[in-house]
RNA sequence: GGGGGUGUAGCUCAGUUGGUUAGAGCGCCGGCCUGUCACGCCGGAGGUCGCGGGUUCGAGCCCCGUCACUCCCGCCA
């Protein structure tokens, strides 16, 4: 097992006297240079060998793993003998070499072992309903249920040791760049905006109530306009919202920054190193994107498919609309001629043409509640399948000498608006790397999406929306912007916005902006989404009146902490990184959270319970 | 709120077309074993097949409902 060196020190014995109490070494640090030496160690019992007349015992402890033996001639034999896996002992006992033949070397104190003269149960265990030794497999339910021995286990013990690790390389980086680390306040005002909040009730003010800050945007912007210009925090964060496998439900950490008097760049600039830096120095050797490529929103769409494509993945699709325009294929040339804004894109999938491959992909699809996948493959120098013999030798050529396609490889088409078909066409891009093997698995490929739209059409209430969220900085010309009218919907919906995540592997570490600084410019950006100054005032009051007392330029981004190690981990699901974490349902299943609490703590908040069903 | 998957021993899982007494490995208990490190060998205990209802001569298996866990959609400025 694995573990940090020990570097604690304890007093060592002297003639037996003035022993410390419970260890001499711990469990990872006897080495053949020790042999002789009379040690006290504490632990758990890790995996017993009892082979009748001699005895082994792995006794574990945080820093490793040190084999204790006992024979009938050790006065504490009886007791060893009754140990059992998972009991903490003390024992005392001879450092000795191991015999010639059982050395263990995958050890760091294979090369010894500790003749035991005296055992000492510290604290006995149960049968365990999870096993701390190997790798077998358990129900989430028994490991949150039984966290304190799921943390035992090497996986999750050495996940979090990661997590610490890569919290401090975090905050070092930052030091190291002029950050400062700031605490924001936790219970503060419910904000309108996003997620659900969690809500605590004010006892001294009858029926208000605090939130929990989803983030601490408004806090760090504060900050700045307090003239601080440099922030971060390792920040805890708490959204009222459903889990997913990378979603922490209830709480999560960010690195929150904000910085003063910059562009864009700047932001890009100063984040860029701190992921680098911690991915390289954590990432066991795997590649990181050395310079991360900087794609506008509106590529990453049309090429991926999605705002948070996995670079690992190298397909790349691209429109083929004129090879299709009145073809032979008629049901992408009437789809074409009836729409002036349909599209046809081709999903390459090199190394994909065979008719299995390219049935199953279509199998697929029609699972997905789609029509099916048109597709091309080429095999003994032309293309083929039904689509093929529509369209035509011709342009069958023309599509493999657009995407680069040869013998033995196939190509997608799905047709339509794109901005209906684009999320299948990039489930669809994905599949076909996953299957086809495309994507090399070991290395981190970061890029910044950028140019995010400032505001979308929201159909269900006919109306412009903010599409992300309204802090941002519109990229347009200050007057330009103030001039704009409302109604010229062409212009607003094409603003793009200073918005930007970063994305890693196809995770979205994190939004972040330039933000609105400017309260003539954020009036107008609230106006143009049809809210009066009020909702400004109402939603964000704090903020705004800072800005109407001298606001520096200033923006940041927010990276999750947890994600961020569950990627340097090798994890999928956000529970492996996470020490205490709650069930799908926002469960501690451990500490019994979310709980009932007594009618005089109900009394003191002025609450009475509304059950449903009741 | 909705959809998919799973649910059989403490755990991981097998269980044929609906047919006798529901199995294996790990763990647990007992015995044997002086060089193992996933120790080995022998024996044993342990089951409301998630729960409720139905179909059937007969249900772990089929049907309906329900609960739990999980993944996803909605939601996530």
């Amino acid at each position: 097992m694995t573990r940090v060196p020990s570097h604690v020190l304890y007093p060592r014995s002297v003639n037996g006297f003035s022993m410390h109490r419970y260890r001499t070494h711990s469990c990872g640090a006897l080495r053949a240079s020790d042999i002789g030496q009379t040690v006290r160690l504490s632990g758990w019992c890790h995996r017993i060998r009892d082979h009748g007349g001699v005895l082994f015992i792995d006794l574990r402890d945080h820093f490793g793993i040190t084999q204790v033996v006992a024979d009938p001639d050790s006065p504490a034999f009886k007791a060893a003998e009754q140990v059992r896996a998972e009991w903490v002992v003390r024992i005392d006992g001879k450092v000795r070499p191991r015999p010639i033949g059982t050395v263990n070397a995958e050890l760091a104190t294979g090369e010894v072992e500790v003749f035991i003269t005296e055992l000492e149960v510290l604290g006995p265990a149960g049968e365990l309903p999870l096993q701390v030794f190997g790798d077998q497999e358990y129900p989430e339910e028994t490991r949150l249920r039984y966290r304190f021995l799921d943390l035992r286990r090497e996986r999750l013990h050495r996940n979090i040791m990661l997590r610490g690790a890569v919290i401090d390389s975090l905050r070092n980086r930052m030091k190291s760049q002029g950050f400062f680390e700031f605490q924001t306040p936790i219970l503060t005002a419910s904000s309108p905006e996003g997620a659900r909040d969690y809500l605590v009730p004010s006892r001294v003010h009858p029926g208000k109530f605090y939130a929990l800050p989803q983030a601490p945007q408004q806090f760090k912007q504060l900050l700045m306009v307090a003239g601080f210009d440099r922030y971060f925090q390792i920040a805890p964060c708490f959204r009222d919202e459903d889990a997913r496998a990378d979603r922490s439900p209830g709480e999560f950490y960010q690195l929150d920054i904000e910085m003063s008097f910059v562009t864009q760049e700047d932001v890009f600039t100063a984040v860029e190193p701190v992921l680098k830096g911690v991915f390289e120095e954590f990432s066991d050797g795997k590649p990181v994107t050395q310079t991360f490529p900087k794609i506008r929103y509106a590529d990453a769409i049309r090429t991926y498919g999605t705002d948070k494509p996995d670079l690992r993945n190298p397909i790349k699709m691209q429109s083929v609309a004129d090879a299709f325009r009145e073809s032979g294929f008629k049901v992408f040339a009437r789809i074409l001629a009836d729409d002036p804004k349909a599209d046809v894109w081709a999903i390459p999938a090199p190394g994909g043409g065979s008719r299995a491959f390219c049935d199953r992909m279509n199998g697929w699809a029609q699972d997905q509640g789609q029509p099916g996948l048109g597709y091309i493959f080429w095999r003994e120098g032309a293309g083929a399948g039904p689509l093929a013999n529509n369209v035509g030798p011709e342009r069958t050529a023309m599509i493999a000498e657009r995407l680069g396609l040869h013998e033995g490889d196939a190509c997608f088409f799905v047709a339509g608006r794109p901005e209906k078909f684009y999320k299948f066409a990039g489930e669809a891009r994905s599949r076909i790397g996953k299957d086809l093997g495309l994507i090399e698995e070991n290395r981190f490929e970061f890029c910044w999406i950028t140019d995010f739209p400032m505001y979308e059409w929201n159909e269900d209430e006919k109306k412009i929306d903010f599409s992300h969220n309204p802090f941002s900085m519109p990229n347009f010309e200050h007057d330009a912007f103030m001039a704009l009218d409302p109604a010229d919907q062409d212009t607003i919906l094409s603003i793009t916005a200073f918005q930007y995540d970063i994305v890693c592997n196809g995770v979205e570490l994190s939004s972040g902006a330039i933000r609105n600084h400017r309260p003539d410019v954020m009036k107008k950006a609230f106006a143009i989404a049809g809210y009066g100054e009020e909702t400004i005032i109402e939603k964000f009051g704090g903020m705004y009146r800072a800005f109407q007392y001298g606001a520096p330029p200033h923006g940041g981004i927010a990276p999750g902490v947890d994600r961020i190690v569950m990627l340097l981990a090798g994890e999928s699901n956000l529970r492996e990184v996470v020490l205490f974490p709650m069930n799908q349902r926002c469960e501690d299943l451990l500490m019994g959270a979310p709980s009932s609490v007594t009618a005089k703590q109900l009394r003191e908040l002025h609450i009475r319970l509304n059950l449903p069903g009741a």
